[in-house]
RNA sequence: CGGAGCGUGGCGCAGUCUGGUAGCGCACUUGACUGGGGGUCAAGGGGUCGUAGGUUCAAAUCCUAUCGCUCCGACCA
């Protein structure tokens, strides 16, 4: 993609209303504009990484065993009163009538209609267990949306809906979502913590907060310092077998959220404390009958008899998790993207753009580049050496290939790490094979 | 929802107290110079001052209402 031609509205500027940097970040760098409080469009660049961010999120759903569906994002507001929550969801719930003067709503979350969905087509324990979710846009009517999308109105999220026929089957999905959790995050280049926490009006006994550090995160929390020497990535993860023992190794250590904070607990630790600031990108739930017992979803077990599946909920904030990662990856300079999620690979810079040398060797590499499989993003603008340096830091490429005349006449490039700063005079050759890594 | 503040060109702001017909920086356009960390000079274009009423000879400025946005608190993926 040639910068010139690309439709990316960067900012000099920080925009007033932008107070976290994530958010100021995320309007300066062209990814997002404010269309109204907590309402977000997703410009090019932006919608690169959502969609990367998503395509994680789903890859790991699907490997954990979860089913993708498409719910609407219009309910009717019939099962929200069947399960008792249309009252008790309150002003958040934003409730829209239709021409028919039928009670509508913008769903902030599924459970209604997936036990909907359930109940009208599954009859038998034989077809369990089941865990659905998709990827959908939820609303809810925040009485104070901040800190751009990290706590907007509207916003992306994938939830997953898991029925069992036992206990023990809705534990089995609850652990495959959480392992599932860990290496998601962990693939977006993310440290997250899975924390004991309030269930919240959502209902249920059983729940775990994912929570990953940052300065600038909403809430306090406390946890043990070893957790940010565990990687579970370095095992290979089998769904179909037990991963108790994973889950039980990520819950041994205390790790809570303020409301679960416990002064005696945590002095236990001594110096393994850490207290910290911490985003939710994630959120997991098991509730039981809550749900298959208020809306009469059941199915028929191997002797005959009704059986109330036993639920569980499993959400990831996607929308959010992109503010998240910058607010945990990023410097005075600008973003610094993880390569899992990094809207290109490389920026390539043209630093004499009508230099006919230049020209030359940058579209030479430009075309190796993507021969070689790699998303450029080539700044041929006639800009300033300087300009450009300052757009290719703030939109933070992991890989920036610059081409000047003093390296041009000395046959090198140069390339530049976006995470480290560091810079090396190579040949095309050369920094194409460091590039491939 | 309680408290506070702000709406003036795409962005950041001054002007409002003390009314006299709108200005600065950045961005944008054109030209020249320049050329490795957001350049210099020159010449330009763009704003019914959030909106609606009112006061006045005259309103960005005063009064009333209304809408939007931001911040602090309570709430939250």
């Amino acid at each position: 993609m040639r910068l010139s031609e690309y439709y990316l509205p960067t900012l000099k500027e920080d925009p007033t209303e932008a107070q976290v940097t994530s958010h100021r970040l995320m309007l300066r760098a062209g990814l997002i504009r404010q269309a109204s409080a907590g309402i977000y469009t997703w410009l090019p660049m932006g919608l690169r990484v959502l969609r990367r961010v998503e395509d994680i999120v789903r890859k790991e759903q699907d490997t954990a065993g979860a089913q993708e569906l498409l719910m609407p994002t219009i309910q009717s507001a019939d099962l929200w009163k069947e399960s008792g929550r249309y009252d008790g969801y309150g002003k958040e719930m934003l409730r829209i009538t239709d021409r028919h003067e039928r009670e509508m709503l913008y769903g902030p979350t599924n459970e209604e209609l997936i036990t909907d969905v359930f109940r009208q087509t599954v009859r038998s324990y034989r077809d369990l267990s089941k865990i659905l979710y998709h990827i959908q846009w939820k609303f809810r009517d925040e009485v104070r949306p901040r800190f751009g999308v990290m706590r907007g109105r509207e916003f992306l999220m994938k939830d997953s809906y898991s029925f069992d026929i036992d206990f023990e089957g809705a534990q089995r999905s609850y652990n495959k979502m959480f392992v599932s959790y860990l290496r998601t995050f962990a693939k977006l280049g993310l440290k997250a913590i899975p924390m004991q926490a309030d269930t919240g009006p959502i209902g249920g006994d059983l729940s775990h907060e994912f929570i990953i550090l940052a300065e600038t995160g909403e809430s306090e929390v406390y946890c043990h310092k070893d957790y940010l020497n565990y990687d579970v990535l370095m095992e290979e993860t089998n769904y179909n077998e037990d991963l108790s023992e994973t889950v039980k190794k990520w819950t041994a250590l205390y790790a809570v959220t303020d409301e679960k904070y416990d002064e005696k607990k945590a002095n236990q630790l001594k110096d393994k404390l850490i207290s910290a600031r911490g985003i939710e990108v994630g959120h997991i739930f098991y509730f039981g009958t809550k749900y298959s017992k208020a809306m009469e979803a059941t199915i028929t077990g191997p002797g005959g008899e009704v059986i109330y599946p036993e639920m569980g909920s499993y959400g990831i904030g996607v929308s959010r998790l992109v503010g998240a990662i910058i607010e945990a990856s990023h410097d005075e300079s600008g973003i610094i993207w993880p390569e899992s999620v990094a809207p290109f690979q490389v920026g390539l810079i043209n630093i004499r753009s009508g230099d006919t040398d230049c020209d030359n060797a940058s579209n030479d590499v430009l075309s190796k580049l993507k021969n070689a499989g790699f998303d450029v993003l080539f700044d041929d603008r006639d800009e300033r050496a300087g300009a450009k340096f300052a757009t290719m830091d703030l939109i933070g490429l992991p890989w920036q290939v610059i081409i000047g005349p003093r390296g041009i006449k000395n046959g090198y490039i140069e390339i530049k790490k976006r995470d480290t700063g560091e810079r090396e005079d190579i040949s095309v050759d050369a920094a194409l094979s460091k590039i491939c890594g």
